[in-house]
Formats: structure tokens, C-alpha cells, sequence
DNA sequence: CGTCCCCTTGAATGAAGTCAATACGCGTGG
DNA sequence: CCACGCGTATTGACTTCATTCAAGGGGACG
């Protein structure tokens, strides 16, 4: 099934002409992206939105000093620069964090898209919405939350993420940063980072080994982070 | 003349039957609130689009325990909400910060306006684009920048916005917030504030007293704060 | 004149960063 | 097959940036 038509049936119900128009346009523009590599680059003209298909991705950007800060995640479905077109030069890159499928998609698809299918383009603007009330959420954390509660948080953010996505187990999910890059997404240091997760394995509230997380007591980590999912939007559907 | 109008006319050249329906649309929706009232509130139910006519306006969330987080500033002319009724509950509050005048508009009238007036529809799209892209920087310089480099960087920030916003002279502008509203913004403890404060103006680099910032030595501030003013995407207007 | 909000300052504390060394797994080429 | 290099994870000691606590000052406003 495709990623995207899953993710937007959790804001709506799609026709399925418009489930096929997506499926087709996908077929035609996928490709691989290694680990490592960017999918979009900062000061680039910002020529596609892009869907990944398959793995996981950040955006981040870099000051002129070399230091980075991811400022999102994006997992299968997760669909990125939807009006892009519309600024000159983009203010942020994103790169693979694991092998990726990604489609990209050219203004004109998807204006065709969105004009043939207006129940799918209030999907993708849901999608877009929920995407920026996800960083604004980030930027709470990195704002006000103590390091320990902010790599908890992105612990129950990220879980229910890949589980409304079907990408999870119960209590476990996928988890492919490095520590570096966790460092990264929450604004500390990576020496801190370790530090951190060795104080959350020590309260029993997580393991986290060879790219898994598994989640040994939601609650109490949940509780250490203040986290509220109400910013995921992922309750009963709407209109 | 009207504030949108203004600001939109950086991005492409309107129609004259654009400008006169949204200024007609402001006239009968404008309406006042006092400083610390609530513009919007978290948890509601999103029903309008709002554009500030006057004032200062934050975008905040609020943690469980009370902790406080400012995410973005609004200023005359910015919009906020646009397509906000796609979600059924906001995950954020709008205070002003300042007396402020501001438009309410409902779905049907923003849905109308855009569907007449394309290239406006365009427009309002780009200051969305704008506004989530300084969300994004604000997230960076939460999670990279040190207390002094962030309200180095804020100062800069507004001082450039509010420029392009016909709002500020060559060298200096309004500046409203209170140091625990600075701090709320830039994610340090008030008193913190006040001691960057302190060396910012020992170094002579800003003055600022009763409400209005003068940057004494742009360059200087600039370089303080690692700042790249090309996310506010004020260059030359695009296609 | 008192109260409230905002700003300022000092001293003590604490959270997180830096520096440096070590360990571990993995792939590559000798 | 082994040595080596590289990226990643771990740990300890030390430093620094920022918070907390506490107190005092000033201006606006009723």
C-alpha cells in the first residue's frame, strides 16, 4: 500500500481515482537515496515536493560555524515542500539517515493533483499542517525541556509516529539515529546524549540497541517528557 | 494602506480588485485586543484565519508544569492560520503582546478571496512559507545558539522584518517585549536575559530603553549572532 | 501612598559542554 | 588471515554557561 494514501486516510477518506493518480505519479519518480546523502540542499532552487517512501530522513540546517540542527524527522509518508516553488532558494537541506525511496514530485503534478482531487488536497495540506505543528513542538523542547526530557520526548513522539504509520510494534519501533544525530534533533552535545540514555536505561524506561527502541514502560517515559500527542493530530478523523 | 497589501506586494504585484477585497474584508472583520489577551487559544477549535493590523502578537505553547515557550512574533501584516480548520484542535495559543488590531477571516471568505484572486492565493501561501521557515531558524538558534547569539539574533531578526514592514527606521525600531517575554522567546531564565542584555550594550553594539531597540553597530550584531538574513526571503520579488 | 510589574544585581548551585582517552565493530586492502 | 582505519559508543575529569534563589530599586497607576 502506498505510504502516503495510508497516511491521508487517517484525515479523510480518498476517491479512489485520487489513490490511483497518487499511486501512478509515485511509481514514475521514485528513486533511491543512499544513507548520508541530501535529498535537497540549502540555497538550491526548490524545484519538488517531495514523499518518502521508505525510510528515514532530516531536515536540518547548518550555521556558518559547522554546527547543525535537525529540525524535523520525516518517515514513510512524511511529505515535504508541498508549496516549495513559491521562495527562490531553500533555507534548509535534508538528508537520508537510512537508504530512502523518495518520489518527487514536479508544481505541475501537483497542482494537476490538488485541482482534480480537493478532498486529497485538503489532505495534503492536513499533512503539511501536522508536519509544522511537529516542529513547533521541537521548538518547544529545545526551549524549554531539560535534555533528558527532550530525547524522551522525540522517544514518544517518534514511537507513535511509526505505529500510527504502521511502521511499529506495540512498544517498539525502528530507531536508526546515531547518537550524534540525536544530538543533533535535540540541541546537546553528543557526550551528553550518551549520558542521557544511559539514565533513561538505568529507570527502566527504555532499551535502545542496534538501531531498536523498544519502550519498557511508556508511561513513566511519557511522564518524564510532559509529552501531550494531542500536537499529532492523530484522534478520530475530521470533516 | 493596508498592511497585507504591503507586505505582499514584496512578493509579486496584485491585482487592484485583489487589494480592494482584502481591504474591504479587513474593514468589517478588524477588531482590538489588549495587551496579554489571548488572540487564540490552545485546545479551541481553529475556525479563522487571523492578519495582524497593528501590534505585536506572540504564538506560544505552554507545558504542563506551567513553563512558557514563545514560538514566533507576529507583526503588522503577518498572517497566521491560514488553512487552520483543516485541524480540529489548535496545539498553540496567540497573545498580543502589545495593543493589537487584527482581522479575523473566516474559511469561506479566505477560500473565496483565493479562489478569485490566484496570484494573491500565491501570495498568502509565500507568507506562510516565510514564517514557517523563521520558525525553523527560531528552532536552530534554540537548539545551537548560545543566550547571547540568540538575542543577538532576534534583534536582528525583527529589526529586518519590521524594516520590511515600512515599521522601522535605518538603524533602529520598536521593540515591546519585556525581558521575560524575551526570555519566553529565546528559551533563557529572565534574569539571563538581563545580563546579555548588559553585554550587548556594553559592547556597543545595541541600545534599548522604554521600548525601542537602536542597533549601534549593525555589523557587529550580525556577526554576533551567525545571522543569514536570506530565510526571511526579502531579496528581489520572485515570479 | 501602597501595590504591582519590571528591571537589576549578587552569590550559590547545577546542568550540560569540552577535552581526552579508550573500546568496539566493521569493512578494506595488504 | 590480520592489520589498519573509520565511525560510533562509552567513560572520567574539568570547565563553563546558565539557572535558581534572594533581595532591592524604580516607575506607573489606582
Amino acid at each position: 500500500m502506498n505510504p502516503l494514501v495510508l497516511r491521508l486516510r487517517q484525515f479523510t477518506d480518498l476517491s479512489s481515482a485520487g489513490e490511483t493518480s497518487i499511486a501512478r505519479l509515485f511509481r514514475a519518480s521514485a528513486r533511491s537515496v543512499e544513507r548520508n546523502a541530501d535529498l535537497v540542499v540549502e540555497g538550491e532552487q526548490a524545484l519538488y515536493a517531495h514523499v518518502i517512501l521508505e525510510g528515514w530522513a532530516a531536515r536540518y540546517k547548518t550555521l556558518r560555524d559547522g554546527r547543525q540542527q535537525i529540525s524535523a524527522l520525516f518517515i514513510a509518508g512524511d511529505l515535504f515542500g508541498l508549496h516549495t516553488r513559491l521562495v527562490r532558494e531553500l533555507d534548509h537541506s535534508v538528508r537520508a539517515i537510512t537508504p530512502v525511496q523518495v518520489a518527487r514530485i514536479s508544481p505541475d503534478d501537483v497542482n494537476r493533483l490538488m485541482d482534480r482531487h480537493p478532498r486529497l488536497a485538503k489532505g495534503l495540506l492536513w499533512q503539511q499542517l501536522v508536519l509544522n505543528a511537529i516542529e513547533r513542538t521541537w521548538l518547544v523542547n529545545l526551549g524549554q525541556r531539560t535534555a533528558y526530557e527532550r530525547v524522551a520526548h522525540l522517544f514518544c513522539e517518534m514511537l507513535l509516529r511509526l505505529k500510527a504509520a504502521g511502521l511499529a510494534g506495540e512498544d517498539w519501533c525502528e530507531f536508526p539515529l546515531t547518537q550524534t544525530e540525536l544530538a543533533q534533533a535535540t540541541g546537546i552535545s553528543t557526550v551528553h546524549v550518551n549520558r542521557v540514555l544511559q539514565r533513561l536505561r538505568a529507570g527502566r524506561l527504555i532499551e535502545l540497541e542496534s538501531n531498536i527502541l523498544k519502550v519498557r514502560d511508556l508511561k513513566g517515559l511519557r511522564k518524564a517528557a510532559l509529552f501531550d500527542p494531542s500536537y499529532l493530530h492523530l484522534g478520530a478523523r475530521s470533516r
